[in-house]
DNA sequence: AAGGTAGGTGAGAATCGTTGTCAAATTGGC
DNA sequence: GCCAATTTGACAACGATTCTCACCTACCTT
């Protein structure tokens, strides 16, 4: 699973006006600071864990990181109700999330009846181009059992 | 659809205790605004809005007021993707939008489908007391022919 | 290997929507 | 009217995110 040593965002084009993205500690640092992590976190607590770990990255740098991942959809982003952007490494297919509310332990799920239910009301509607946004929250088994 | 007197956020209990809520100018400049608009629209629009019709209200005052009618469920409120809040007058029954990222058409949709779809997944996954967010966004069909 | 250059970094300032403060104003009940 | 509870709003404070810009660095070209 982290056999890879692929840079996140790395675009391996070439000839002239190839757009490079260069693979620094400070991106490095990121990304593998969102393996050591299984849920949602702000670009604070990354900024936060990493100059733990000696590793300090620049809180812009790490804003920025974040976003361009996000941008190519190498990772998840979602915000809080208080209006945070956090952000988890994810799978590369269309997926949605179940968040438990009280310890933020993720599910990935997936939804082919509501992809299917997506398009057809917006078409009913005549909108297209259409995108959706959908989270689940709830309280998993362990947090429910107090 | 504009009969009712009824004040956002008016609660009709009685004896000791009651916790009142007053119909104040203030309230009603909010929630006739609310009623003019078709859309979304964030806090600061209404303000400046109530400004201009000269019915002004402090800033704050939009922000609470918004604020009280959404949790009482008075009102729908959602996320741009900047962060912002925006608000729209809604029907009582629980539903999703269809949002036109260029002009901001809105359609209220419900899904039985979806809404089953939510607590199976949930259940699977031994998630309670879930709740979910769901929104669409695409281009109406006014705004897609150019 | 040296140099050139486009891309990247980060400390600190600036944004900006939103929330907090608190004295003054308003409301509803008596 | 009188008063206690509620509400208001000018203004300060917040806090996450973005911007600035001088300084670095990866990497391509001689
Ligand atoms: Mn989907
Ligand atoms: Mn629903
Ligand atoms: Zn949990
Ligand atoms: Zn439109």
């Amino acid at each position: 699973m982290t056999s890879t040593d692929r840079v996140p965002g790395s675009v391996s084009e070439h000839g002239p006006g190839a757009t490079a993205v260069r693979p620094t500690r400070q991106r490095r640092a990121v990304a593998a600071a969102l393996e050591a992590f299984d849920d949602f976190r702000s670009a604070q607590e990354i900024h936060a864990l990493l100059r733990d770990r000696g590793e300090s990255v620049g809180l812009s740098t790490v804003y920025r990181t974040l976003q361009t991942l996000a941008d190519a959809d190498e990772i998840d982003s979602l915000r809080t109700e208080t209006g945070e952007s956090i952000y988890r490494r994810c799978s590369g297919t269309h997926h949605h999330h179940l968040v438990c509310r009280s310890c933020g332990a993720t599910v990935e799920v997936e939804g082919p009846t509501v992809e299917r239910w997506t398009s057809a009301i917006a078409g009913e509607h005549g909108y297209t181009d259409v995108s959706h946004t959908l989270e689940l929250f709830g309280t998993c088994r362990a947090c429910a059992g107090r």
